[in-house]
DNA sequence: ACCTTCGGATACATCGGTGTATCCGATACA
DNA sequence: TGTATCGGATACACCGATGTATCCGAAGGT
């Protein structure tokens, strides 16, 4: 048994050991991709024997899915964090400047999730977590998105804010795709901010349009 | 040496031992990811020992990439049939459908494409192939939507028809990312008609609107 | 029909990872 | 400071996958 269920003593060496091979599981997971790495050598990275790896976990799985836990609710603090900043009213592009700086940076984080959705696309109790977890952040989007309304009409193909935050997921989700390949970023960005401006004003020019990047 | 580069004997006993274990590795590889997978499943799932294997191939990854080659060439062609259909003047409704039918039809086909990006992502080689292959997608889709651009105005903000080709791209990519969750290929279709209608009309209703399907 | 070449099967040696049982130093609390 | 518990290290037995060398039946040419 590994996670500590039990109330025990605490133990700060126990979270300090946890907390390594979380991080040394984050980069080489990154680097190999989880399916080509073994305990062993999350270990080794994180300079621990396999008996702490035993004692802190029960398999990789757990680990890989602690690790996309922590690390996903550390981004969407993040996001929320951005989307608060405005006052009532949405600028629309400065939002998504600040969105897309936490979104896109880490090209790690990029690799490690998208590793977790083909996981995930696998096993539909993982896909129930990562859909709720999506859920969350669209809500946040439709959100700001409906305070917003008065200011800036939505284009009506999108329907409601909901619609139109499923879209800005979907756009999101198709650019990670192509930074995923060509790994840059701020071509990415510049493609984020057209695709999210198409998107969200009604094409009349009601509010401020990206100048091209490419 | 696996590739057949002399021009020995043709032997059909030999093609037919590898689109077998081709066929046999979709399957598998879509049921359990590649990187979960071992030459031996591969085998015992097509039927012949790993002696055959080796005789055909060097490794998993060779045939993996002859599988993603393979199947990738299948849907090109069948997504440049759907855009071809259409005489000058493009129906963007119908074009959609039925390139949303060729494209997120097949659920394994999504998940070991995946798979292909996840692999790709880290490795700079396999990343070039990729693109490759999808920039021939995107010309196919810029030269389908430039033949037709006096009929329906692109909105500005994407820029030419080669930005628009980009964006529809990124819509697919992010719609297949939700389908791969939820696993629901009708609501997909529907929000990638949506996404491509916002992003394809001006937003003045100059082409067909796509109905609200959620 | 022959016989040469080919292709897949079988057997074997090896290796790396896994999980567990046990041990000993570290740590918290009195 | 003593001591009971905890946490990580070490050692071991095991298993499954790998790659190779060899063998024999199958296929194709003449």
């Amino acid at each position: 048994m590994a996670a500590r269920t039990t109330g025990g003593r605490v133990t700060r060496r126990r979270v300090r050991t946890r907390a390594d091979l979380l991080d040394a599981a984050f980069a080489v997971f990154a680097a190999k991709g989880f399916g080509h790495v073994s305990i062993e050598e999350v270990c080794q990275a994180a300079g621990y024997s396999r008996g702490a790896f035993y004692s802190n976990f029960d398999s990789l799985d757990e680990l890989f899915f602690a690790l996309y836990r922590e690390r996903a609710e550390l981004i969407a603090e993040q996001v929320s964090g951005a989307l608060a900043v405005d006052g009532p009213d949405l600028d629309v592009p400065a939002a998504v400047d600040r969105v897309t700086e936490v979104l896109l940076l880490d090209r790690d984080w990029l690799l490690v999730k998208t590793d977790f959705l083909v996981h995930a696309a696998r096993d539909p109790a993982v896909a129930r977590t990562l859909l709720e977890h999506r859920a969350r952040l669209r809500r946040a989007i439709a959100d700001r998105l409906g305070r917003a309304r008065g200011h800036c009409a939505l284009p009506a193909v999108l329907g409601d804010a909901d619609g139109a935050a499923h879209a800005v997921v979907a756009a999101y989700d198709g650019v990670t795709t192509q930074l995923l390949l060509d790994g840059d970023v701020a071509r990415a960005r510049g493609w984020l901010k057209q695709l999210l401006t198409a998107l969200l004003t009604d094409g009349s020019g009601t509010t401020a349009r990206a100048e091209r990047i490419v």
